[in-house]
DNA sequence: TAATCCTTTCTTTTT
DNA sequence: GAAAGGATTA
């Protein structure tokens, strides 16, 4: 009958109807978040007579946006297009779009994302004579978007400098606010904080959008930062009609500046009225049970517990492996013989770091099964795609000296080094666009000694494109552009892959006309802004268009549920990494982070751990995380693949002891010695390799060895890595 | 200036 | 084992 109210439980019912004055809803982990905040946003529509534009719902990925809003067409039948659900990103673009101009900010602007803000923080460095080996462009670019992030302008910094590295980001962070304005480019931080810093300075924009948006949203409020905190603070500060959904256990982006503690402050500041969502729709008991056990830990926490009318469910598997690839191949026999009973898109394997993915990916290969790949973001940062989006972005923004740097002997034009500095150095004073100075090399004495037929020849191509560029569709833009500037025949003699390199560029161009039909009248600008913004998370598929096995990394796997889900590489140094073992607040966060693991699973939960594994090319020994330590037994039941009783061999030996078998199958075996130097192996010799196993000797060139492997087919092994291999001497 | 070859460093997670 | 940086040679 009602389909807003009745498929709600109580406390879900309760949050949707408290719709005025200030709320914070703790939503645990399966408990039915999202449904609670589309049925909200549903119910204000229906009982409050408002159009979707007087809503506003803040997420963190565009899928999330993506799902909401279309949950609420469902929920409403009405048009959504016009409501405001979207992430704190693409929220800023469009204001900044609205607003820039109006307080000397351009209208034409390019979005720099991590990569280019790295770049942009190295060229400084150089620059100003910093040695890069001591600190580190990405820690350095990282800790000014942290100060950017907690509205800390240049001056403000210098006046808390602590240390020799302050003074270092103190300086740097001065430039590189200088040559962004310059560049007329924004990074991901201004996104949020010069639209604050625009709400404050114009108090009419901000009381627009304040009488605008009656009701506010904000989901997974424990991941805002500091500034994304300010901007809602700024936004309900008259009507106080905010609605945060969040769960602290759930915190895993404290590294990139969110802060829980938003939560608790949320709810002191306001007096809010809190409800708990406890009850879970999703898992076992038994993996309530085991998640609970392990992120009980953490002191501090607000206490709630999940609970569930589930049955208890299958015991949580524990599984103990010889070596990292062992384990992958458990993992990936154990999917197949569940096969049976589930379709390939119910189960995910879920790991610490991107680099684990390679290992699942091989056995998944050799078993045929489907799978899918997220996050890493590959496909964008492909040379021949950056360097595409280098020359649409220069075009929209003829100031971006990155952008500028990256295409101007691409394809090649005779500038190398010594040219580009003259080039930069004419464009340094911010007021001539790089266009005008190709357009104008022949008359400007400093640039005398330059080609500038080619020069001259691009800087036409540019302006007659960025003349085009609001009647063009994106996609006859990029075309017209690719063939002006001979693109094709330039990558695809580029290197032995140029034939692959260039159909990445044909999958660009089909990307953007999927773009332009999604998007009917959008610009070409509009497409190089949205996919700036567009993470990996987004590209996870609605499970019923899926056929693959899906491979993630835990913080791309929030928010998503699966029947059967394998936890790899649970060992001391990648959960809880390495890196974080300084600071129990970090140590904490990888506790979270596991958390978030588990309570992602319906049915099956795997946890998994080696004894070895491979690392840059070398074994390494390592421990099975400590937090495994905090599962009860009687939830568990352990999978050891060692034949071979713990106590009788130390796991060391027992490495060594597997090898010897392998080593003893070995045809025509005969004494092994370990590979010193190149010139101890010879083109035919057998030889056994720690990761790859058996192989003979295909060619020896000066540095390296190709050896063709029984089970992995040619590999190059690098001269530096000899010492994995041993060669049965004849 | 550009291509090639070799050496070094690096890995955490990402809007 | 990749990617980036540096040195060397054409």
């Amino acid at each position: 009958m009602d389909r807003i109210l009745e498929p709600l439980n109580d406390k879900q019912r309760e949050a949707v109807l408290f719709t005025d004055g200030p709320l914070l809803v703790l939503a645990g982990a399966g408990s039915g978040k999202t449904r609670v905040i589309t049925h909200r946003f549903a119910y204000l529509l229906r009982e409050k007579r408002l159009q979707p534009s007087n809503i506003l719902a803040v997420t963190f990925t565009n899928k999330a946006a993506g799902e909401m809003k279309e949950r609420i067409t469902q929920l409403t039948g009405l048009d959504t297009s016009t409501a405001w659900v979207r992430t704190f990103h693409s929220m800023g673009v469009l204001i900044l779009r609205k607003h820039a101009e109006e307080i000397g900010y351009p209208r034409d602007f390019v979005i720099y994302d991590d990569t280019d803000s790295r770049g942009l923080v190295k060229s400084i460095m150089k620059e100003s004579g910093i040695n890069t080996d001591v600190y580190n462009p990405s820690s350095i670019a990282e800790k000014i978007s942290r100060i950017k992030e907690s509205l800390q302008s240049p001056e403000d910094f210098v006046k808390q400098i602590e240390s020799e590295m302050d003074e270092k980001v103190a300086l740097i962070y001065q430039s590189y606010e200088k040559a962004l304005r310059r560049n007329r480019a924004f990074d991901f931080s201004d996104l949020i904080t010069i639209p604050i810093y625009i709400f404050k300075k114009n108090n009419k924009v901000l009381s627009y959008y304040q009488s605008l948006w009656h009701y506010v949203m904000v989901d997974e409020f424990q991941d805002t930062n500091k500034a994304q905190y300010e901007m809602i603070k700024l936004i309900g500060s008259v009507h106080k009609n905010i609605c945060v959904v969040g769960d602290d256990d759930q915190s895993i982006y404290g590294w990139r500046g969110a802060n829980y503690d938003h939560i608790y402050d949320f709810r002191d500041r306001y007096n809010a009225k809190v409800i708990l969502l406890e009850q879970n729709y999703r898992s076992s008991r038994v993996i309530l049970e085991v998640a609970h056990a392990v992120v009980e830990k953490i002191p501090g926490r607000m206490d709630k517990k999940l609970w569930t009318q589930e049955s208890s469910g299958e015991k949580v598997f524990l599984i103990n492996a010889l070596t990292d690839k062992e384990e992958a191949n458990y993992v990936v026999s154990r999917i197949d013989s569940l096969l049976e009973e589930y379709d390939y898109k119910d189960f995910a394997i879920f790991y610490r770091t991107n680099a684990q993915s390679r290992l699942f990916e091989e056995e998944l290969l050799v078993r045929n099964i489907p799978y899918r790949i997220f996050g890493g973001q590959k496909f964008y940062a492909r040379k021949e795609i950056k360097d595409i989006l280098a020359y649409i972005k220069l075009i929209i923004d003829p100031f971006d000296s990155a952008s500028f740097e990256r295409i101007i002997n691409v394809p090649k034009r005779k500038i190398g080094e010594v040219a580009l500095e003259k080039l930069k150095k004419v464009a340094s004073d911010g007021k001539t666009s790089f266009i005008d100075i190709l357009l104008n090399v022949e008359k400007n004495p400093s640039l005398s000694r330059l080609p500038f037929e080619a020069l001259k020849e691009l800087g036409r191509i540019l302006e007659e494109l960025r003349e085009e560029k609001e009647k063009l569709t994106p996609m006859s833009f990029v075309k017209i552009l690719i063939d002006a500037i001979g693109y094709k025949s330039y990558i695809t003699s580029f290197d032995e892959d140029g034939l692959d390199r260039w159909s990445n560029v044909e999958e660009l161009i089909n990307s953007i006309k999927e773009y332009e039909d999604d998007n009917p009248g959008a610009l070409i600008t509009d497409y190089v802004n949205d996919i700036t913004l567009q993470s990996s998370a987004d590209e996870i598929e609605a499970d019923d268009s899926r056929n693959y096995v899906s491979l993630m990394t835990l913080h791309n796997a929030k928010g998503l549920e699966f029947p059967v889900v394998f936890i790899c590489g649970l060992v001391d140094g990648l959960l809880p990494h390495a890196s974080s073992l300084y600071s129990a607040r970090d140590i904490e966060e990888e506790r979270r982070l596991f958390y978030v693991g588990i309570t992602r699973a319906m049915k099956i939960l795997h946890l998994s751990y080696s004894e070895s594994r491979m690392k840059y090319g070398e074994l390494l020994y390592q421990n099975p995380s400590p937090f495994l330590n905090d599962i009860p037994e009687e939830f568990v039941e352990e999978v050891d693949l060692f034949k071979e009783k713990k106590d009788i061999f130390g796991w060391q030996s027992k490495i060594r002891k597997k090898e010897e078998e392998d080593i003893d199958d070995i045809e025509g075996n005969g004494e092994l010695k370990i590979v010193e130097d190149i010139s101890d192996i010879k083109v035919g010799d057998k030889v056994y390799h720690h990761l790859f196993g058996k192989g003979k000797v295909a060619a020896i060139t000066k540095n390296f060895v190709t050896i063709d492997f029984k089970d992995y087919g040619k590999k190059v092994i690098s001269g530096n890595f000899l010492s994995n291999i041993e060669v049965v001497s004849s």
